[in-house]
DNA sequence: GCTTGACCTGGAGCGCGCTCCAGGTGGCAG
DNA sequence: CTGCCACCTGGAGCGCGCTCCAGGTCAAGC
């Protein structure tokens, strides 16, 4: 039962708009996604599974530039580049802003000890 | 030895630019910054220090709107609201974050372990 | 006094990532 | 056939966070 959605359906499951996903679609985030003989859209299992991978990058702060590339190279199944080499470059990328996060953190720890004393 | 830095070096020493700097004045993320008699600023140090907490939340993607909120409730010393509660609601905010970049350093790095064995 | 360079202001411009809109088509229900 | 609603397209608009610019002032060095 591979299922194949319309858009609103693959918008309710991947959390995104009907905007956005053309919009990915467009910039090449998504493959491009089938369409019935009318020219509507049908979403893929595949699709909404990647579509989740993309979204889950994004959320994480990746750019649409990135992503883009991201796309092409693990889609171009061959010749593509240093897929690991980007992939890892990438990743210590966000490990740098998970560190960031934690600093800011713990930022907010020492404030929030300083009013919760003094409040 | 308090220093008292003109533009040029609170710049270099937060890391931000001239633009940057007036931007976040202007938008109420650092108190006014004294000036000297001709109307230039200079920096203090407590200046500096605001602002090297500010650009570090900042980095971890608090925006401008928040700082500003943060700036006011943390500097008007007394009856600001529930400074507390809105540091912690920053603090989660901050954390679910951070899972959603843990969650994509484990996409990528399925994905490297992937790329790894048969590039 | 004159030059020079760091600094000032207000406001325009820009890149990103959507988001919205107008005007039109597909296809099912009645 | 007629509504109607989901969907289509291309393009304009928007909020954010800077960034850049023009035109002017201050003050140190010559």
């Amino acid at each position: 039962m591979t299922a194949s959605l319309p858009p609103a359906q693959a918008a309710e499951r991947t959390g995104l708009t009907l905007d956005t996903l053309r919009y990915y679609e467009r910039e090449g985030l998504i493959g491009p996604v089938d369409r019935t003989s009318g020219g509507k859209r049908r979403y893929s299992d595949d699709d909404v599974f990647w579509i989740g991978l993309i979204s889950c990058l994004r959320d994480a702060g990746l750019g649409i530039a990135d992503l883009r590339q991201f796309t092409s190279m693990l889609r171009e199944g061959d010749a593509a580049g240093d897929r690991v080499g980007f992939l890892t470059r990438h990743r210590s990328e966000l490990q740098r802003r998970a560190a960031q996060i934690e600093t800011a953190i713990s930022v907010l720890d020492e404030k929030i000890a300083y009013y919760s004393a003094t409040d």
